[in-house]
DNA sequence: AACAATCACATTGTCGACAATAAACACTAG
DNA sequence: CTAGTGTTTATTGTCGACAATGTGATTGTT
């Protein structure tokens, strides 16, 4: 699928597989958020020894997505507005700072290829004006070509490797469609623009300005709700 | 000792023990950067079976120490200067955010404990001018207390959890004994300042001129070498 | 009846052995 | 002498069983 992290290595130990399923399930809710992991249990369900079982339990656990306590078990973590807000404090902080790199960074070649991508995201969203949910997998695909083109593998491992299956995670299971769809598009356009101009400090700015637009509106939408 | 991650939970299966051990190894150099790791050799040294070595392997991979390849094995992490450049980047993006939320979130009796500790390195760094070791540990204390201040428990698992141990490894084995020492302290009252002051906009932002004076500091010292 | 201590059970941590994969070596052909 | 291939060997991935710890129920006491 579309949204697979480009940074995840092949599968190809049943730990992977195994790993993987368990990734989607969680992200979108198949195994409750919050809910305890019971190590006999799911083994048996995917028959599969325990240490294997344990192996794909670490490498959620490198996801943030699942915590271990000592001689009591795993949990999966809880989706809390708290929780939600702290991601995207965080994000605002690393995107922005990968968009910055991004403006150094990028090679000439990437830059057409991000440009040529949200062409194809304006069509689609004409097309289908109003329905978010492609919206949504363009928006993440922007982000991943934006903390990819950082060059800075420490930016990508965390950013790609751990941050993004909370994020979706969040968006699966609060139902998410972001009614922001064409301003974002547009933050979307001003940010690659920076980036073109080499404007790393103007692309920091504008990155971190629409991550944080896209949580006060979520903060807007929790206090309506109370 | 003073140094050890505040985050860290309790020590009490062997695998944490190992974990413990392998980490001061790798951080001190006793284990080399870039070496590869015999799951055999090591378990026979330790004294444990292969099982509980690799789940102290995989706390390792957790803090980006080693890394793995399916059915090649795992190797200590490099230790290049593009590699610590890019740790610095990310420092001075997230501990920067940090710093912002510290001055929002920090309790006043955080703020006070700040403070005496500040004047205490005041006191011995006026004992013994110029010894910079003593000055590294409280430095390092000082970041530790504003991550641990945003009370976002994101930043703190990666700052803290994380990235701090890939910090102090090249510490150790770089040899730097910063000579920033007294414009650091000076760095570190002002910061401190902003966040009494509530100002979360300053305090991000001389946070991360801090942090970018650091990383040009070795810059400089890096291209002089050559 | 309420609380504490003890005991039984289930779950996690640890172990050693086997299977599968990759690297190293030797051998043959060009 | 080099390149390619087949075999051997060592390393990693996986498995099932045992030991240690935490949890819940049961029983005894106040």
């Amino acid at each position: 699928m579309a949204l697979d992290n480009p940074t995840t290595q092949a599968v190809v130990t049943t730990a992977d597989k195994v790993f993987d399923q368990m990734l989607h399930a969680i992200v979108e809710g198949t195994i409750k958020a919050g809910s305890k992991i019971s190590e006999p249990e799911l083994a048996k369900h995917y028959e599969i020894s325990r240490s294997t079982l344990r192996e794909a339990l670490n490498r959620l656990e490198k996801c943030h997505l699942i915590e271990r306590k000592a001689n009591v078990g795993s949990r999966v973590v809880e989706c809390s507005i708290a929780g939600l807000l702290e991601i995207y404090v965080v994000r605002e902080a690393l995107e922005g700072m990968a968009c910055r790199q991004a403006a150094i960074n990028m090679t000439d070649d990437e830059i057409i290829e991000m440009k040529s991508m949200l062409a194809q995201h304006a069509n689609s969203k004409a097309l289908r004006d109003g329905v978010s949910y492609y919206q949504e997998e363009g928006d993440l695909d922007f982000h991943y070509k934006v903390i990819l083109g950082s060059h800075n593998q420490q930016l990508i491992n965390i950013l790609c490797g751990q941050l993004y299956h909370l994020v979706r995670m969040y968006r699966c299971q609060f139902g998410m469609n972001s009614p922001r769809a064409t301003k974002a598009f547009d933050e979307h356009s001003r940010i690659i623009d920076a980036i073109a101009d080499r404007d790393g400090e103007l692309a920091e700015m504008l990155m971190r300005r629409h991550i944080a637009a896209s949580r006060k509106n979520i903060e807007n939408k929790i206090s309506q709700q109370l």
